[in-house]
DNA sequence: CTGAAAGCGCTAACAC
DNA sequence: GTGTTAGCGCTTTCAG
């Protein structure tokens, strides 16, 4: 730094100002610094200007190390927030304290390493918000706890997204649509996620002058099919069906081929919150709301950011990123058959 | 640390000493270091450590940003890295630098803050190996270079695995099996995972006696479909497909269902290098040699910190890993069909 | 804007 | 083992 200085022909304190933007610094001097740096390939020490600014410039991820259940999901927030932090000169350090639970993350935090925290996953009640509450560590979270009044989030808005679904089915002309939401635990948990999307549902199908089918349901195969089977019997003319569980998904279409039936000329199926990869593993692949992963783990990140730069002094008010799924047309879903024939009445 | 001393009535640096065990200390020494830390809560603060010892402990992973074809694959390598690097008392940071190229590569490095760098999706020829070699920055790769002699690696054994696969097949009694591997584009530029599946899959197949039949497909599943069609007109007493490509298998599957075939019962179908998540989206799922991916990125860690902590001076020889895929026996498999007849005459 | 200087919290060398 | 001390490479305050 003192070669920059000279090579600039500089104070070395005006080389930290230009780096920190800490103090105003004519355009002319900070050219001249700037081209020193590049010219000797010069990089601030990461280290050295933590200790020192007592600002590392890293922020931690913390990640389910469960798993299960979001393979592609967590990766593509991973990457999100890691290029959000890049974007912003930010490191990300990734921690999967599940596990370990609240008494290391505790230490990991004492350790000074990060600024800040993103916490992916967050269930209703978290120990882990609780945690970085009292030891005052700004965070951030992707997902919504029970109270999120004051805390900065990003989080995928279901109410809409199921909302958009039915729209979109709607249009094609059903009238008789079923949700497959996800297991009874996790509703009546108030499982965010599961609540939102019930409300989205219910809401959408009342405005367009229907009835709300809705059904809880595990997420695996042999649920699924149960499931479709429980539904017919209930409702024969059931034309449409959004569900929020992939696997359940899996038994689903199973269970409508053993009929004899065909997706979608049977029976229109479309995934809520699916990722890419899952959707396109079935056939037909499956027509979607596809989750913004790595928007949502960027803007975790960004929401975060906001608040470590600008929010320092007087916290204006917390940040907080609802993002839609997209929708994306593949192959199950279609116009109903005439309403008057049923299906097997229709081919036989 | 001024506070630890005191409290356990020794010099400070010998609470420094204590802590990195730099020099020995007796057991009742540094039980009572241990108890006053305690008492107060002490953490070390990791920045200062780092910049007093340029050893910051921390490491990177390089991944890839592209995301596409790795989803859950990818997480489950980011788990087990990030599990294996906090029971090291390492923090992991990750950098998806890809997009950004070598150069931002260079300037992450020069900030000092990392130790070294494990990288994922090593291609066989790659920029980022070859600026780490230049850098002298130690290194660990998951995945294999062309010519990965001197450096620490963990991968997958490609050819045990596929080995294995094989061989379970033919203990179920069949005898004529085909092996869908990746891409003509992929096998052809000697990406390792081909190349060395194909190798496993030729010689276990010789050594039953069998003649090996290979399929170069890209992973789509239209692509499925074709080649399955293709092989059967060949091959038309085909009873069982090893397949690396997911979604391929897809198509292949849907192309049997097509035909009035089922799966396993007129065909045996093995997925490869297949992550549990995916294997189980498929009726039937699928049986898979499936990858312990998180094992994968634990291995690419402690390998690097291996390297980081014992090979400092005079580097012994290089710490090399393989790990062959868990058989996990689902639904797509089963002992073939009575060779004499075809299955079509079988069921009619 | 300059130049000097006091830390940040630790490690590691030194003399004892 | 102890106690002391000189940095690590930067930020930031202070007087000019």
């Amino acid at each position: 730094m003192q070669e920059v200085a000279k090579r600039a022909g500089v104070a070395l304190s005006t080389v930290s100002y230009a780096l920190n933007g800490t103090r105003p610094i004519s355009d002319d001097t900070r050219q001249r610094i700037l081209r020193a740096m590049d010219e000797l390939g010069y990089q601030p020490h990461a280290m050295a200007r933590g200790l020192a600014s007592k600002r590392t410039r890293i922020i931690a991820l913390l990640f389910p190390a469960s798993g299960r259940g979001l393979g592609a999901t967590a990766l593509e927030i991973v990457t999100g927030a890691a290029g959000a932090a890049r974007a912003m000169g930010y490191h990300l350090v990734v921690w999967s304290t599940e596990a370990h639970g609240v008494d290391e993350l505790r230490s990991l935090l004492s350790q000074g390493l990060v600024d800040g925290v993103v916490v992916m996953r967050v269930r209703l009640r978290d120990d882990r918000i609780d945690l970085l509450r009292t030891m005052d560590v700004p965070f951030s979270m992707i997902g919504r706890t029970a109270s999120p009044a004051d805390v900065n989030f990003a989080d995928i808005d279901y109410d809409q997204t199921t909302r958009e679904a039915v729209d979109y089915l709607v249009g094609l002309g059903h009238r008789k649509i079923a949700f497959l939401n996800h297991s009874r635990e996790s509703f009546e948990a108030g499982y965010g996620p599961s609540v939102r999307a019930a409300g989205g549902f219910e809401s959408a199908v009342r405005s367009a002058g229907l009835e709300p089918i809705m059904w809880l349901c595990d997420d695996a195969p042999q649920a699924g099919r149960q499931a479709l089977d429980e539904l017919l019997v209930l409702h024969p003319d059931l034309t449409a069906l959004v569900a929020m569980n992939e696997l359940a998904i899996v038994g689903v279409m199973h269970a409508i081929r053993e009929r004899g039936w065909r997706v979608p000329d049977d029976l229109s199926i479309m995934s809520l919150v699916s990722a890419v990869q899952t959707a396109e593993m079935t056939m037909p692949p499956l027509t979607a709301m596809t989750p913004p992963y790595d928007e949502l783990g960027r803007l975790g990140v960004d929401v975060l950011i906001e608040r470590l730069e600008r929010q320092a002094a007087g916290r204006p008010r917390p940040l907080q990123g609802l993002l839609p799924c997209r929708l994306v047309v593949r192959g199950s879903t279609a116009p109903p058959r005439a309403a008057t024939a049923t299906p097997a009445a229709a081919r036989g």
